[in-house]
RNA sequence: GGCGGCGUAGCUCAGUUGGUUAGAGCAGCGGAAUCAUAAUCCGCGUGUCGCAGGUUCGAGUCCUGCCGCCGCUACCA
């Protein structure tokens, strides 16, 4: 970031299922940063991807009557296919089967295996298959069943390979000492901390009896915990990203990696202590994004409530999604997703608000002055307005305050709805001699409308567009820069092409 | 049990380090306007800021207790 380089990652996506709106809104959430900070003008690598290792999956794949290989295969691409859906303008998509990312694992633990960092120990304790996670037996329930799953857990026994995680603890504190946001919100890193000081527990890094994994490779007959494996592939994307080029050298460490709060104790503690063990600089922060809820309860994969995004991309659009999104939940809190709501925003926000805003522009540019955009006037109040408004953008992304940001740059679309009727240029239009008053009035509008899709455009990057195409404006450079008062095209016609957002029929 | 969070207008929520008459959006009511996707703009809030105490010149904002709701405690964004 300091050096004009931004790297920003989504956590890769468990290919146990399809693909639901959760994951839509992580990549959509990290899609807005990524496009901000490119029209900032920061060299932005931004990755997503899916991870694909692990009983669960073998299992799955077995009940699918398919291969691992074919079954992680089917369900990538889904995931694949769901980003491009977004518009998500993520720099490379990674896997975890893909050989690079392993041989890349392999080598950071042999290298904390040589360092002392990785030991033999026997384990033993009650495992439930589903979660591929070991318990304690107080945490079980009644027949020792999974507290999860609810199915019987097993007692098993074996020599594994631990991560001595214990021996960081100290290093880890000093961390959060020192660095007050390396985890955002607060309430997240007041968690980890907390997590970290009530001891931690060297972490089990290898399993016996999953064969989908990376082997470890000084003893074969084991393969990395899916999570140190998925963890690493932040790290090993920057390898073979690119041909020919280390990224790494380029943006390592992270500037920003975010996640649901459900991971937070495998990025902010486990983690930053792989890489302090592996002799790597730390991520420059972590933002911990809340859920979506559905009824006001967490959508999960297991109970089936789901919300599925696509038949809303279908109706109303992607940049109607991605823009509900990004308001309607607090980016931080845990929000409520409602096909009410979502259709309220798109009417009153979307169609009425910013939709109409520029189809009256438009049509009186084209109505009163024959399509050409008057130039806007160097002494309009709306010029320092705009500076305000950028500087809020700017400041509300810079936090990672995305609902605010957008809500800053709103700010804009009210106020012009509110210059229109001030100036009431239908009235200036039946007076001859108050046609330069029009001509301003019409370019301070025009100029306006230019600037708020420019701030908008991380949010809405299609419409936007088209917003700018109407105002006869290239589409093909929104730099931030460009959002200066007076910075348009001069020159340019307007060209009605409809709605921007048409009203949709709410079936009652 | 442990840890953490929340409870502010009918609804959804903002409210930096405590400071004057507590705000926004939506919904509702009234009005203006007619460029526009009948879309916009203006006006209208007697809210015990969950309850009870405390600290303070002053608390929605800090402290204590209580009530209610929720999350995490190694499946899932």
């Amino acid at each position: 970031m300091a050096d004009g380089t931004f790297y920003l990652t989504t956590p890769i996506y468990y290919v146990n299922a399809e693909p639901h709106i959760g994951h839509a809104y992580t990549t959509i959430m990290a899609d807005m940063v990524a496009r901000h900070r490119r029209q900032r003008g920061d060299d932005v690598f931004f990755l997503t991807g899916t991870d694909e290792h692990g009983d669960k999956i073998a299992r799955s794949a077995a009940e699918a009557g398919r291969s691992p290989r074919q079954h992680a295969d089917a369900l990538s691409e889904r995931f694949r296919e769901l980003g491009a859906t977004l518009g998500a303008s993520n720099d490379f998509f990674i896997r975890t089967t893909d050989a690079p990312h392993e041989r890349a694992v392999a080598e950071v633990l042999a290298r904390l295996h040589d360092s002392g960092d990785v030991y033999r120990d026997a384990y033993g304790g009650w495992y439930c298959t589903a979660c591929e996670a070991f318990y304690r037996e107080e945490e079980l329930g009644q027949g020792r069943s999974c507290p999860v799953h609810g199915t019987p857990a097993e007692w098993l026994e074996e020599e594994n390979w631990f991560f001595r995680l214990s021996a960081y603890r100290d290093r880890l504190i000093a961390l959060y000492d020192a660095e007050p946001q390396f985890v955002r919100p607060e309430g997240r890193a007041n968690e980890a901390r907390r997590m970290i000081e009530d001891g931690l527990e060297d972490l089990s890094i290898s399993r016996v009896n999953v064969d989908w994994g990376v082997p470890v490779p000084w003893d074969t007959d084991q393969t990395v915990y899916v999570w140190f494996d998925a963890l690493l592939n932040y790290y090993s994307a920057l390898r073979y990203a690119r041909d020919g080029e280390d990224l790494v050298a380029r943006f390592w460490p992270p500037d920003l990696q975010l996640m649901a709060k459900d991971i937070l104790k495998f990025h902010a503690v486990i983690w930053p202590a792989m890489l302090m063990a592996a002799g790597l600089p730390l991520p420059r922060g972590l933002f911990v994004h809340g859920y979506v809820l559905k009824g006001g309860e967490r959508m999960s994969k297991t109970t089936g409530n789901v919300v599925d995004p696509f038949p809303f991309i279908e109706r109303f659009g992607i940049d109607a999604l991605r823009y509900y999104l990004v308001r309607e939940i607090s980016f931080g809190e845990d929000g409520t997703f409602t096909a009410e709501g979502f259709e309220a925003r798109y009417t009153n926000e979307l169609a009425n608000e910013l939709g109409n805003l520029l189809n009256r522009t438009v049509s009186m540019i084209d109505r009163y002055r024959a399509a050409a955009v008057p130039a806007p006037p160097a002494d309009s109040a709306l010029a320092a307005e705009l500076v305000d408004r950028t500087e809020a953008v700017v400041g509300a992304f810079d936090r990672v305050e995305l609902t605010r940001a957008v809500e800053e740059a709103w700010v804009l679309v009210r106020r012009l709805n509110r210059l229109v009727e001030e100036r009431a240029p239908w009235s200036l239009a039946r007076d001859p001699a108050r046609a330069l008053e029009l001509d301003s009035a019409l370019g301070e509008l025009a100029e306006g409308v230019r600037a708020a899709a420019l701030l908008l455009w991380p949010v809405m990057p299609g419409s936007c567009e088209r917003i700018l195409r109407a105002l006869g404006q290239p589409d093909d450079d929104v730099a931030l820069h460009r959002a200066r008062w007076g910075a348009g095209a001069a020159g340019a016609r307007v060209d009605r092409s409809g709605p921007l957002f048409p009203r949709v029929e709410v079936p009652a």
